[in-house]
DNA sequence: TTCCCTGCAAAGGATTTGCATACAA
DNA sequence: TTGTATGCAAATCCTTTGCAGGGAA
């Protein structure tokens, strides 16, 4: 059987245009702009990584080097997940969520249990059993949490 | 194509059978035997549900009337995992960790947002689906966490 | 000027740890 | 008797909240 599997795709917008739709959305909801904000916008959008808020709160002073207070950046990522423009994960193992832009079309997770490595994926054969599944069970799906873990092929020499 | 869906199966076993092999554990890893150990485990395996170690506190003192101290049922809680007796899960908007007694066969969660009810399922189809997935980019698998969310028939209403 | 946003520090919840005591073998 | 397990309280980690001051429109 042939599997459709592919690469998630980035959806391909600046970082100007992105942060102009923020500061429109922050309009549309009467809610003020502010600098902290658009750093962790800007962190998410050119570090495509998995951060937790303590990490977050690090990479704005490596790069940027300013410093935001845990309890906004917390704050700041509520805000971002309600909008969809983040979304969070829980791994194995880890007692702190992980934050993620969603710039990429939908996608699931395989990681490495040795060096933590993460490989998207997103495989439409497996998004159309899961939707058999939930009808079969008169559910409606609204969304899913898959990861896969296992040892990747560096780690296994 | 047919869906090879079907129920994760309960394996029969009685507890006393299971409290037999237990202690025989215990005996081959050099540890005692204890009274809040064996109470833990036959809460699991009376009561299979999905309990956070609040919640077995609780129920111990419900079914039992026995009081065990919370550091202790997190002791034990570990320890049954590691064993791989028990098994966690974190969900979605949860803060805390729920465990379940491994006497199924290996099985996934669809859970509902309005009643938080939880259908367990097996499907073959996934797994060899994940399967090849990891095979692809190199891992092997060692397990995975799927958890699919929506609203149930009822609460559909 | 009027709210919203931030930073600090304190509070909260879940989990872990140190230590003295109790218990199993 | 010896080492393990328990219970309590304190500590820790992650996250949230209250509040006063700063900032955006």
């Amino acid at each position: 059987m042939k599997k459709p599997q592919t690469q998630p795709t980035k959806l391909t917008i600046s970082y100007d245009e992105y942060l102009i739709k923020f500061r429109k959305l922050l309009v549309s909801l009467k809610l003020n702009n502010s600098t902290q904000r658009e750093y962790v916008l800007k962190l998410f959008f050119e570090c495509q990584e998995h951060l937790t808020a303590d990490e977050v709160v690090l990479k704005l002073k490596q790069k940027f080097n300013i410093t935001i207070g845990i309890a906004t950046v917390y704050r700041i990522l509520s805000f971002l997940e309600q909008m969809k423009i983040i979304k969070s994960l829980t791994l194995e193992n880890e007692t702190s969520k992980k934050y993620e832009i969603n710039l990429k079309t939908h996608h699931d997770h395989l990681i490495c249990n040795e060096c933590g490595d993460v490989i998207e994926f997103y495989d439409s054969e497996l998004e159309r059993i899961q939707e058999l599944i939930a009808q079969e069970k008169g559910f409606v799906l609204t969304n899913h949490h898959m990861i896969l873990y296992g040892i990747c092929e560096k780690c296994r020499r």
